[in-house]
DNA sequence: ATATTATTTCGACTAAACTAGAAATATAGG
DNA sequence: CCTATATTTCTAGTTTAGTCGAAATAATAT
């Protein structure tokens, strides 16, 4: 995943509605849940929640699938875990050999 | 860390500038970076690139030590290890045990 | 066909982020 | 004291995000 990835899924995640839905999303599990499921359990106005699910979607944080009337959104855990990686790996770095302090 | 702390970090780590400036200070190690040699390596402008310091420092991501004149940026990397342990406790649930896998 | 349910799109608004030049501040050296 | 350097604050403009009611779409059932 390149920097402009991460920065955009960083971005989505970074905001405090969109990664509650995440989290429910984790929560529901591999099934994911419908938007009204999580419209229910969160409390989002549809369309505000619709915007939000959009956004995700767009950047690969979760997907999408249509069952009749109903859309099931599914979390992509190894999205996340790519951002994730790409964090520990460009981010971290030096944090085991810590020549300065112990721990805090 | 809780949910908001997680969110407003992630926010900041989303804008590819701030991005940037994270994985440079990482990469300068411990010492940190002072503001015009992250100004310089990065080409931002002054201004932009102070205003941008000043996010990062609110929600801890780095740490700002002056030293008479000039400014020193260090990485808080136990700051950022909170960020993604919160990620893989509350949104990696379940990517080890996979969905063909026995469920639990 | 009509009604019901699930979700999105539209439209309009407010708030916040991003940008960067110019001016101000702070510190050090001559 | 004056000058150079480092960084911030001020100011203002542009852009993007967030919000949500109302209307539109799509699918299903009656």
């Amino acid at each position: 995943m390149d920097h402009e990835r991460v920065a955009a899924s960083l971005a989505e995640l970074g905001n405090s509605h969109r990664l509650s839905v995440f989290r429910f999303l984790v929560k529901a599990g591999y099934g994911g849940a419908s938007v009204g499921e999580i419209q229910k359990a969160l409390g989002i106005p549809a369309s505000t929640l619709s915007h939000h699910l959009a956004r995700m979607a767009k950047v690969g944080l979760i997907r999408q699938e249509k069952h009749s009337r109903t859309i099931v959104c599914i979390p992509e855990y190894q999205h996340l875990e790519n951002v994730i990686d790409f964090l520990r790996e460009e981010c971290c770095e030096g944090i085991a050999p810590n020549p300065t302090a112990k721990a805090q």
